[in-house]
DNA sequence: TAATGTAGACAAGGTCGTTGTCTACATGGT
DNA sequence: ACCATGTAGACAACGACCTTGTCTACATTA
């Protein structure tokens, strides 16, 4: 390999990075209880934190924030549900709106998670330098948009 | 933004980056000639060029190398043959082998490729400098497996 | 109070992947 | 030379997940 790769090679390093870095961390939450979560939850989870109102995140909201229909978006909390990681709520003022809020266990996904990109991060640093990777994700916010949440990534692939 | 991430923060730096990239890619290409293509594609080609035999790559080996089935496989070759990129062939050493290779459209597509990925990474050096933009590739070599082409990454999003 | 907009439920359909099956051809051991 | 085994490709059924469209209940604003 790393023949005739050329501009190709830095969006390709970037993307396996990530997939390395989130490869590992299911790998790992498998072990620690969390066998059910997939790549694609993390963001949910995000999302539901930062997309609804003070009292939960409805399908459409998080719809909106992850660049999805409603309907998508109310399957994947319909499946949240049914592993435990989202719970149902309401909205005094409002009738219409069905909130879901994140359940201790999504906690102590994150919670994990959080530990568990630490390390990694931790073996990154020894491999390339403390120093090198601090500059790495300091310029790469140089270079990426600061508003982080839009995730339609995964039929992004094969869009037009 | 930018609040309580934390180890959260470099897995998606590396995929806003390669976002960035692809996004800024396709747009451009669309430009040029090529507004058919997708994500998915320049991996396709890739993978086109390097899995094959000499006298072109097969479903099944196009299949193998980007981790899905040969059915699957089959169907993006057929689109790909419908947009012009691809052309049938045969292997006179092996009668079952429909082959495929590149079209000059498809060449066409990969050089302009490669003419915009430098002007972007020429943009990104100019942000955040040649010497740390050149870092950053090295050092995500160090870090990320150097056989490289495994690209089942779209439903990847939505496993286990 | 009436017009307009949004949440959620329900249904139909599309895209793209999967597995399973069948036939034609290749290959390697006997 | 022959036969068992394996693989390529075509065809079909099916499943996961997304979409659009429609309908009703509730909110909001003129």
């Amino acid at each position: 390999m790393s023949n005739d790769l050329q501009g190709f090679e830095l969006p390709l390093r970037l993307l396996l990075g990530f997939r390395m870095l989130i490869d590992e961390l299911h790998e790992e939450l498998a072990r620690q209880g969390h066998p059910e979560m997939r790549p694609m939850h993390g963001f949910v989870f995000q999302a539901i934190m930062r997309a609804g109102g003070p009292y939960g995140t409805t399908a459409a909201d998080l719809g909106r924030a992850l660049g999805v229909s409603k309907q998508a978006a109310g399957k994947t909390i319909d499946m949240l549900e049914g592993l435990g990681y989202v719970r149902p709520g309401h909205d005094p003022g409002d009738a219409r709106r069905k909130t879901y809020t994140l359940t201790p266990h999504a906690y102590d996904a994150l919670e994990r998670s959080e530990q568990i990109f630490d390390g990694l991060r931790d073996q990154w640093a020894e491999t390339i330098g403390e120093d090198r990777l601090r500059a790495m994700v300091e310029d790469l916010r140089k270079v990426t948009p600061s508003d982080v949440f839009r995730l339609d990534t995964p039929q992004w692939f094969n869009t037009p």
